[in-house]
DNA sequence: CTCATTCACATCGTCGATAATATAACATCT
DNA sequence: AGATGTTATATTATCGACGATGTGAATGAG
């Protein structure tokens, strides 16, 4: 059974057509975790749910099966499309490569006014992470600071490849900050990357975005192998 | 007006469903240069001529879309998109990093049996390149070369995405053997390749490969600039 | 009791037809 | 004449219905 809370927020986005409403309305209920890898995509439900013919959802679906988040083997059905450890650990080292890459060229390129958004940026995630909702909102401000070197790079396609992937990847290290003490060693590397910036030393700041990239994903893996216990515990429980 | 080549391919295809089969005759024929960017593709043409319906035409459209060949506009119509030089440098940029990457490792773990396939892989591009058809079969026995190497590295995720990123330049790049004196260079610079592999060492193979990238992108785009007169010369001719 | 076979059911894939939208050609007004 | 509003047309987006395909339960044989 889908989640009632999917089907609120198509008629938020409303813009465009409907394939595009309810294409963006199940991505981001798949990054955001509310659909769980595995959970089944029947085409009827989600139409009658959304309110339209299977038409537009079909399209939604082929859609989200080329960018990598459902599978719909012909015939049987579309699922969301879950990543073992060895996807996460392999796209977090591309993202460390890619993104490595961006905050060198960033800083290399990077003019004042873009410093000065860096630097607000990074404020922004510090007061945000510490206020009532942070924990919700960090990661969207996470990914604003990070964002912020990288646009400075003047690289288009390079920007929105390492958006895809944070998209894709946004499920399993979300959270990833809510562990205790990772928010002060966070904000230290955060403070370190933007020290870099001002200093205008590239291969720093590149060096400093990769570890920060790896380290979280080492993180998030170890946090996915542990609560395996309070699943089962769960399943137990039911049964 | 479509091409009628363009259908033809799709009855040797015929796998899975019509949709999956549109999708992958409009596929090769944007990647092999059959259609040029900003080819109009309209739903009812296409349904036409492959003999179906619109439904399938407008989700393989859709999932072309998701893929970066086509761009579709709310009800306007969709398009063979293309690149413009920035693009093809950039996205030549990150291949090198990806590439150069999956040849270091690919090197590191590369067995006995993977190397011995490497070296068949070279043999299969020298002989095929001086065959009588060699320039249409180029593309395919220098990319099997590379992806021989790649393979060794043991990232299916890495090696989905150097292949995603070398279908979307290849109409762009492909070609580029053909210039004179080309086709020496290239055997050469994979003979390289090839014997930093023998040696086992991954760095001087990681950067022969990076160097091989951005050399063929920067003749690649040379090349793009030259034959703009001819393309003027036709028009004059015909105006 | 286990395994293979058959058959009914559920779901997906495709079709023809209709509604919605954008492009253009045209007439109208200043 | 130039700009603007309007209609005609072509194309896309969607719908409801039908046919195709895979799944699982019931049945029978070994």
């Amino acid at each position: 059974m889908l989640p009632s809370t999917l089907f609120s927020r198509a008629a938020a986005i409303g813009h465009g057509t409907a394939a595009e409403t309810i294409c963006n309305a199940l991505r981001s209920a798949i990054s955001e975790n509310m659909l769980p890898a595995g959970q089944a995509l029947p085409q009827a439900e989600l139409a009658n749910g959304f309110g339209v013919s299977i038409i537009p959802v079909r399209e939604a679906l082929k859609r989200l099966e080329a960018e990598g988040f459902v599978t719909s083997p012909p015939n049987r059905g579309a699922m969301v499309l879950g990543m073992n450890e060895a996807d996460i650990e392999e796209y977090s080292r591309i993202r460390a490569l890619l993104e490595e890459q961006a905050a060198a060229d960033g800083v290399r390129n990077m003019t004042r006014v873009q410093l000065a958004q860096v630097e607000d940026a990074y404020e922004a995630f510090v007061e945000g992470v510490a206020a009532a909702d942070g924990q919700r909102r960090s990661g969207a401000l996470n990914r604003a600071f990070h964002n912020a070197i990288y646009v400075a790079a003047g690289r288009p396609r390079l920007f929105e490849m390492i958006d895809d992937l944070h998209t894709r990847l946004d499920r399993y290290i979300r959270g990833h900050l809510v562990i205790e003490g990772r928010k002060e060693v966070t904000d230290r590397e955060h403070k370190a990357i933007l020290d870099a910036c001002r200093a205008r030393d590239a291969d720093l700041c590149a060096r400093l975005t990769r570890e920060h990239i790896l380290e979280a994903a080492a993180i998030s893996i170890e946090v996915m192998r542990r609560p395996k216990k309070k699943a089962d515990r769960a399943r137990s429980i039911r049964g």
